[in-house]
DNA sequence: CTTGCCCCTGACGTAACGTCAGGCCTTACG
DNA sequence: CGTAAGGCCTGACGTTACGTCAGGGGCAAG
């Protein structure tokens, strides 16, 4: 009754001939044939379908699916641990990409520059944005217990939202004031990102003014950051430039 | 200074030799060679192998970064969206796996049998038992708004670790019966069987008497389940070969 | 008998390298 | 100064799970 011929099954089961013929010369599923040579599917061998989409779906190889229905079983369950474990890893792995990568994208959308080398920034900013106990020790380095607490202070006053936008625009203002800072600290662009420059640390100091100072503190040693510390937010010669830039903002401002 | 062979730098970087003439002969890293044609990168090199890593990372593929690079940047934000994209449904569809195979491990715990087609029963029990909606409109079809709260009242009463713990445990039974429902169901085999299917209807019942019931209700209607309801739980003809294999087991308790 | 559609096998292409094989360069050691 | 060891070179084939032809046979309708 239920016998299919490889385009029709092809159709119903949205596998291609190819994968199908493919599926056979591997070893993984055998259909009768016709006395001229044409594949039959029968029932069994569309559940057996079914097994190996279900199987590679899980993430196995077709070699592993096929070791697997060979040795009749014992075994599978340490397949399906590891291949656990695998899939596991794998999603940390992505889920990491996809954080950064959205970040990046963020930091596009507050004006951060369009080229290669800034976007690959963003994108490791990203990913180090993310591993807060590295952090800690940068903290714990270099601020005071009372530091510390007003910081967390100041985190959880907004919200995750509003702190991801604000990282994002400090993401998007050093990517273009890391390409500037060769340049003239007294250039048209240069007091534009100065002026950006403030307002962010003034977003800070708004909220409790200690807390600007006590950044500058960290710093003025970057140098000294623990070397299990995270990845600097910008390179080492980009602050002294900012501070440059930004006297001489005031200075104009004056 | 920062001038390396080809050796050394995969070493530090972790990337084979292979990878790196790999890159090179796709132009995506150039390195200067000596007078007799050895490899030596410079620190420009190696900043740019550091960005073909991240983006490799990210998911990209070496054809892509070439491009982003060659092109000088315009679309190269269309590039990480799509990119964003990509990734977001791949962590979704791995999860999804991720989640069915632990559903299909717990329930090995549980007893289910360990061959192939068993397995893979279970890893689709997991993949369908996740689709709540799906479930709802079965619910819809078969329950009064009574049992339905008296359901949602029952789940609430358990935690989700313990439900899910019991989901295993039927999926386990249900994988064992399956496997014998061809035969006699006043087997030695059968009658364990249906002793632990009593053992966990009778859990649901402890809770709330009304509750076998309208389950038995919902199973003896299965040809009647919505067509874009869920996947039937186990096949049709295993709860006729249960209910009689429970008959059997109740006569003999007598 | 031909037309058109389905099917077959065989062979090469893909991505990102892994893995030799055969040979050149360079350097340390006797 | 010869040579042995180790690093480097190119070239070529292998891998995974198929995609994509090319060339040819099978079969039902007109």
């Amino acid at each position: 009754m239920h016998a299919l011929m490889i385009g029709e099954l092809a159709r119903r089961s949205g596998v291609t001939e190819r994968a199908l013929r493919h599926y056979e010369t591997v070893g993984l599923l055998a259909p009768t044939r016709t006395g001229s040579g044409q594949r039959v599917y029968g029932e069994k061998d569309i559940l057996r379908l079914q097994e190996i989409q279900l199987l590679k779906r899980a993430g196995f190889s077709l070699a592993n699916i096929r070791t697997m229905t060979a040795q009749k079983g014992v075994n599978a369950r340490a397949l399906f641990e590891t291949q656990l474990t695998l899939m596991r890893t794998e999603v940390k792995r992505l889920e990491g990409s996809v954080e950064a990568t959205r970040m990046a994208l963020k930091a596009l959308d507050a004006g951060a520059p369009v080229d290669l080398s800034s976007l690959c920034q963003l994108i490791k900013q990203g990913e180090e944005t993310m591993s807060e106990e590295k952090w800690q020790k940068v903290w714990d380095k270099f601020y005071t217990e009372e530091e510390q607490a007003a910081w967390r202070e100041a985190k959880g006053a907004i919200s995750a939202d509003e702190m991801e936008d604000y990282n994002a625009r400090w993401m998007a203002v050093i990517a273009r004031a890391e390409k500037l800072k060769h340049g003239d600290p007294a250039s048209e662009e240069a007091q534009a990102v100065a002026r950006e420059w403030n307002a962010l640390t003034g977003t800070l100091a708004a909220i409790n003014p200690d807390l600007s100072k006590s950044a500058g503190k960290l710093y003025d040693n970057m140098d000294a950051w623990p070397k299990d510390g995270p990845a600097l937010p910008f390179s080492a010669d980009l602050w002294p430039f900012m501070q440059k830039a930004c006297a001489i903002e005031r200075e104009n401002e004056t």
